[in-house]
RNA sequence: GUGGGCGUAGUGUAGUGGUUAACACGUCAGGUUGUGGCCCUGAAGAUCGAGGGUUCAAUUCCCUCCGCUCACCCCA
């Protein structure tokens, strides 16, 4: 066993696996510009108190879950465990709110969380998220949820589905809260145990609790949407509409309200929605994100609305792989020089040298092999030229060039680099 | 943090209470005179996860630990 391997939670990307990951992340970055975000990045690690303040203290992520350490200026410092609040932290640095709002932002980034790892969940993770600040109009949270959509189909994700719901606001959502105690302790005694340890410090999620149990309880709770206040409401109602009006433009667009749909982090207002695949199971959330209005604000900036998603590209790329049609591009070479005794290696090197300024895809052959081995490396590598070169042709100044994606055909090629190049271009 | 499953060469697998732990793929080397893919031959590569115990003897049985994995929790 080697004595070091990958930390826990945490894996290779070897250059095999690279296709998939640069197609997720070349399709984030084109739906993300089609809709007119530019790419942000903020540091790796924060302030402690940043996320503290802006994800919630008393949340998971933040209880038990976040790589905190102290620098050696003594100033507690963390990974970052997620995207919007370094976001926000430099729309307000930066100060943003200068630009036409909303602004518009994604990032394609690295998280981390202290959590035991299972399928999809990991904890190095990658994220492609999205943020739109300054603007709190509905059409900004539909646009964001398209942008999440399109996303998804682009990575070619069938059968996947949109869930949304609203929680209010600071304004609405004590009163829900209350009912939903009021409801659950009456129900005290078919609720699990963690559900009774829920109700006080959690009550929303008492709402998704995958026990069959509490399922049944959970259906008939009362919904958050029965309770929001008149703006929450407003904009609640024209969110559904303008979701609606988007099934012109995507007739497979199988969105439903989910009155059970809360999310995690503390600072969610209003709209909330995840992007579910078909098969729902475990750690499968492919996206997720809601509206923050109050997150700004609590952060130290002026009172600013604002709404993202983030996604999970592990996820994403789990999908991408286990659908079969995909196509690796399966890239090799142009050339492989093949070369024989000492000075012909001399030769080969400094053509490699030179093809390769001219923008020629070359690899050298392994010193000392025989000739046999050098073209079976050559074909290994999946190179479309092997260049042969040995006395015969250091002597005639005219090398070999021995296409290798065809069954036979070679011809000569003058030895310089021009000549080459043109040869191989040249097809 | 709590449960379940699993740990044999780089990868994927087989196997047995007892002399040199098997197979495939991969790697490297050959298959005469300088030419790949298919094929053939050979080689390298495993303290059988670690430690302890039972036994004349353990990779194989038992315990502990570690690691991986799946699920809960939570979330992307």
């Amino acid at each position: 066993m080697p004595s070091f391997r990958a930390p826990r939670g945490t894996y290779d990307i070897l250059p095999g696996d690279q296709p998939y990951w640069s197609f997720a992340m070349r399709t984030a970055a084109e739906v993300a510009s089609r809709f007119g975000y530019g790419r942000i990045d903020t540091p790796v690690f924060e302030a402690t108190d940043l996320f503290e303040r802006g994800v919630g203290d008393a949340t998971d992520i933040v209880q038990k879950e976040m790589y905190t350490f102290e620098d050696h200026g003594g100033d507690s410092m963390t990974l970052r465990p997620e995207g919007t609040a370094g976001v926000c932290r430099a729309y307000i640095e930066h100060g943003l709110h200068n630009q036409p709002q909303p602004v518009r932002m994604y990032y394609q980034a690295n998280f981390f969380r202290y959590e035991r790892p299972q399928a999809g969940r990991f904890r190095q993770f990658s994220q492609f998220g999205v943020e739109a600040i300054g603007d709190g109009s509905p059409y900004v949270d539909v646009e964001v949820m398209e942008l999440g959509w399109s996303f998804v189909r682009a990575l070619n994700i069938s059968g996947a589905s949109l869930r949304v719901n609203s929680i209010g606001d600071s304004e609405c959502r004590p009163a829900y809260l209350d009912a939903l105690r009021d409801y659950y302790r009456d129900h005290i005694d078919d609720i699990c145990d963690d559900d009774r340890r829920r109700l006080e410090r959690a009550p929303l999620r008492l709402l998704d609790c995958k026990k069959s149990q509490c399922q049944s309880i959970g259906d008939t709770a009362p919904k958050s949407t029965d309770y929001l206040c008149n703006a929450c409401k407003a904009h609640w109602v024209l969110v559904l509409a303008l979701l609606e009006g988007l099934k012109e433009t995507y007739p497979d667009l199988d969105y439903y309200v989910d009155h059970r749909l809360v999310r995690g982090l503390d600072y969610y207002t209003r709209t909330v929605f995840e992007i579910e695949p078909e098969n729902a199971a475990g750690q499968s959330t492919l996206l997720g994100g809601g509206r923050y209005d109050g997150l700004i604000e609590e952060i130290g900036g002026q009172p600013t609305p604002g709404i993202g998603f983030a996604s999970g590209l592990d996820r994403l790329v789990a999908h991408v792989k286990s659908q079969e049609d995909f196509e690796s591009p399966e890239i090799g070479p142009d050339v492989v020089i093949v070369h024989l005794g000492e000075a012909a290696g001399r030769r080969g090197a400094s053509l490699a040298a030179g093809l390769r300024a001219a923008g020629v895809a070359v690899l050298v052959a392994p010193a000392g092999r025989s000739m046999r081995a050098q073209m079976r490396y050559s074909n290994a590598l999946n190179a479309r030229y092997a260049l042969i070169i040995g006395d015969r042709e250091l002597e005639s100044g005219e090398g070999s060039l021995r296409p290798l994606q065809e069954d036979s055909g070679q011809a000569g090629v003058s030895l310089d680099v021009e000549a080459i190049a043109r040869a191989v271009r040249g097809a």
